[in-house]
DNA sequence: CTTGGGACCTGGCTGC
DNA sequence: TGCAGCCAGGTCCCAA
């Protein structure tokens, strides 16, 4: 399930293989990839444009376009974004093929996945919160925004609107660093537990970008190669196995209708 | 307004 | 061995 480390490590792969250069013919196998309007208006007003850069922005990826346009896509649980793979197989949705000649294959198993093809970026990706990893992300930012909501940590960090990238398994594994139950509410953590948790976050994302990004379920990277992150979580998808810390049997609840896997001594409720 | 829960989607696993 | 039914979780949508 790509969070931002494994959008992060895709951009950063997929970017010189394919930033100047442009679409020469664009495949879309399954309309219901596309999002806001009808797939053949993406694939007209894609081909001959050409890609400047990409970006990420939480878990999107962004293609700005040499007309001033974006390509966006959201990968959601199963969807991957592979470079020349030797064939395209029953998973694929849709095909980029650039004028390098390379190709590039969006395929999703669960076909949770989307693009769209926009004047402005922004249209999409308004409502998301502060990137972590940015400088202007400090532990103030970070209070204030929880301070707003009386839900669990949990379920704060996971909101795209309070702070963008973070899924199911960067969650429990900050949480779990911060010693810091997914059962408390957002709106009452102490300041040095804010600040705990903000240093995790950052420390947690980093070096899992560091390490390509987690390969637990159908994550690969465009070359199709896996990332190794997920050899060094503590107890993200790890219950019933000991606490790294204190030796305690790792515990699953449910939060928000996701697998929550925490220490019952090292995260007091 | 905030918060919680279901829908979407399909492969893999569980249990009868 | 076969198969129904549940589970995984990112995001949107609707209801309380």
């Amino acid at each position: 399930m790509p969070e931002l480390p494994e959008v992060e490590t895709i951009k950063n792969e997929l970017a010189p293989w394919v930033v100047g250069q442009s679409f020469a013919k664009v495949a879309i196998l399954d309309a219901k990839l596309v999002c806001g309007c009808p797939a053949e208006k993406v694939r007209r007003g894609l081909v001959g444009q050409k890609v400047e850069s990409l970006e990420r922005r939480g878990k999107y990826l962004i293609f700005h376009l040499s007309n001033g346009g974006s390509l966006i896509m959201h990968l959601r649980m199963t969807g991957s974004l592979l470079l020349n793979p030797r064939e395209v197989e029953r998973y694929a949705r849709a095909v980029f093929h650039l004028s390098n000649g390379r190709h590039l294959v969006f395929s999703d198993r669960r076909r949770l996945g989307v693009l769209w093809l926009v004047d402005d970026a922004d249209a999409v990706i308004c409502k998301l919160g502060p990137e972590p990893l940015d400088k202007g992300f400090t532990s103030g930012v970070l209070r204030q925004r929880l301070s707003r909501h009386r839900i669990p940590i949990k379920a704060a960090l996971l909101d795209q609107c309070i702070l963008a990238g973070i899924g199911n398994m960067y969650a429990d594994e900050a949480l779990f660093a911060a010693r810091i139950h997914p059962l408390r509410k957002a709106d009452d953590l102490s300041l040095a537990e804010v600040r705990a948790l903000h240093n995790c976050i950052r420390r947690i994302l980093r070096a899992a970008i560091g390490s390509k990004g987690a390969s637990v379920d159908t994550y690969v990277r465009p070359e199709g190669e896996l990332g190794t992150a997920h050899f060094n979580f503590k107890v993200a998808h790890r219950g019933g196995e000991p606490c790294p810390v204190c030796g305690s049997t790792i515990e699953r609840c449910v939060v928000q209708n996701r697998g929550t896997y925490f220490c019952p001594r090292c995260q007091l409720l």
